[in-house]
DNA sequence: TGTTAGCACTCCACCTAAATGAGTGCTAAC
DNA sequence: GTTAGCACTCATTTAGGTGGAGTGCTAACA
């Protein structure tokens, strides 16, 4: 179990694995015997490739088929190809990201763009906070018994909700509960507005003390709707491109992931909360190692954008096992990248647009 | 062409598409003889079925085939169906739609159950108004260079924007332009803002006039951001279940479709368009009828639903162009009877809610 | 004139058998 | 340690054969 692969081994897998990659057939001995510069019989191969199936690292779909490989192959792949990379200058073609108003075009455009690029579908998470800190609140009068709060959280999430109320209130009494809401609650999150506070802000409130309730109630609501996040798709068709994952059961269970988009989402938080162990935001889950279910068949490879003070979102691509990680990772970095230099700095950003004009 | 269907003719067409329906395959004259009780030998019904297909209502896959309808025939069908409708007693089983507090949950909760209990996909469009009035407009500022404006048109859909402002405001002149602009602009439409009514304001703002410009491009953003109306699907995945539309390139296309979402909201506008034509707002489209291309070879049964104050929205089915007509359409006038039920009146909602806790 | 029985014909769907060929494992020789 | 050779396996393809469902047509019948 523990021994490791002999430098020929090596070579013999990736090219299996590389093979593979390229046709999604099972790879016999005779191709590696030539496709290899070792200079080796098929026979010979045929000795390695019965060593390294018992490892694990790859297997027959059926007796007197060629290999292809097991997860636990595609892993050495990836991670072999990981350490790889850093030395490699980034040639890849780039992917442009145009300003747009509305994050929400920026990501969709950019979830399109990466499954045209690929060929595989594309994900993209709107990009939210770890800790929702209230920047701003405004109450103000809509009709009779109306009042719509406007609560603003870091990095200028805008939330909406509508309150009913029973007595009237007027224009100052408006005023001060807005003084008193944001004196006691700015920069807090949610977590941190304790009993005592709202107490005391109850006291303060006097006959309006109802009202108080009912502004932390929607509070708390404008927060934690943030936690079904946004997430954009894009290319769910190109599944269709790869015959290990197209046939009805298994694309029926992807396409509902992209559907439902729960399942995404828990691939965004897997994402996010495992962020800090890999270099560069770049993981990839293969097979079984995907957080969900229905993405069994497929690889996930997500990357983590950071954007302005620490709001971050994931992106992923879904493909087939037999992915082209090389590319897909590379693409990703390039996204990212661009990502960052857009949007980093608010003021750095309104810069670049300037310029560009 | 002109010619009308005998009575007979009628009979077998109605029983050949009947028992297509039924089973997926196509239908041979000797199936006719026995099903219907017209008593008539299958050479009979050979001939009418020549005579059926010469006018376009069936065709056959290849020769030596039964039958299967036509989109010709299927329109037959279903129009006879339409007629025959009015007099039944629905006697559906009814899909309870549970209260929500956010309108979005009760949309999907909505689509989820008309996938699960039809076997179908199933979409529905958030509701809209058809004139986006303006019923109240607040600025607020929210740092030293930022005024958040928040905006609330009729059916208290509430829009925020963001405006970056050079000079300061203070509280006062904040209040001011609020006035300003609730008594000049409320209850207009987008439309109804004349340049007149800008340049009035404008000279009534004084030295802030530029602010005013950026409120009404706000404004104008905040409405025209309607247009890409929200639409949320479910059970796209039922389409595997109809081998006629689960081959790779078929089920691409409609996938792609159902992830693009644009071509969806095609189909709500022509439904809603052309609302008024049919009885009760249910349409039908079958094949080649459907206004997008990569549903030609589904049928797509649409029904409108109004909300308090004329908010309209779109529900849809699509799936197989056998689907089944009759219980998709029961279902449909189910839903949106409840949808009304639930809504119509802002007050009366609030009552059953009440009364139902 | 409308209806029916009968028959030849067509074509798909299904089965079988045989041929193909890519690939393996093993053994014996180098 | 490497390799050539060989027997064996098994998915895939090809071809041929059969059955059955269904049609179209014709001739006979009421």
């Amino acid at each position: 179990m523990g021994m490791e692969l002999s430098s020929r081994q090596e070579t013999i897998l990736l090219a299996i694995i590389k093979t593979y990659l390229d046709t999604g057939e099972p790879v016999g001995s005779r191709t590696i015997s030539k496709y290899t510069d070792l200079n080796l019989s098929s026979a010979t191969i045929r000795n390695e490739m019965s060593d390294l199936e018992e490892m694990g690292y790859i297997m027959q779909p059926h007796t007197s088929a060629g290999r292809i490989p097991s997860d636990k192959g595609y892993r050495f792949y990836v991670d072999h190809l990981m350490a790889d990379k850093e030395k490699e200058v980034d040639e890849m073609k780039e992917i442009l990201i145009e300003k747009a108003d509305k994050m929400e075009q920026v990501l969709k455009q950019i979830a399109k763009s990466l499954s045209v690029n690929t060929n595989y579908a594309a994900m993209i998470s709107a990009p939210r906070y770890h800790q929702n800190k209230l920047k701003f609140i405004q109450l103000s009068r809509m009709g009779d018994d109306q009042i719509v709060a406007v609560i603003v959280v870091e990095g200028n999430i805008i939330k909406n909700e509508i309150i009913e109320v029973q007595e009237h209130l007027d224009d100052e009494t408006l005023l001060k509960l807005n003084i008193l809401l944001n004196t006691n609650l700015n920069g807090l999150s949610i977590e941190e507005i304790s009993l005592a506070t709202i107490k005391k802000m109850k006291e303060q409130a006097g006959i309006h003390s109802e009202v108080i309730s009912d502004v932390i109630d929607a509070v708390a609501e404008a927060i934690k709707a943030d936690e079904d996040l946004e997430i954009y798709t894009s290319g769910a068709k190109n599944i269709f491109k790869y015959p290990e994952l197209s046939d009805n059961e298994k694309a029926s269970e992807i396409i509902t992931a992209f559907e439902e988009k729960k399942q995404l989402s828990d691939i965004v938080y897997e994402t996010l909360s495992s962020q800090e162990e890999y270099n560069s935001g770049i993981q990839v889950y293969i097979g079984e190692e995907s957080p969900v279910q229905n993405m069994r068949d497929c690889s996930v490879v997500t990357a983590t954008y950071e954007l302005d003070e620490g709001m971050r979102g994931t992106i992923g691509i879904i493909g087939p096992k037999r992915m082209d990680y090389d590319k897909v990772v590379k693409t990703l970095k390039s996204i990212t990248g661009q990502l960052d230099a857009l949007y980093k700095k608010d003021g750095k950003r309104k810069k670049k647009l300037k310029n560009e004009e």
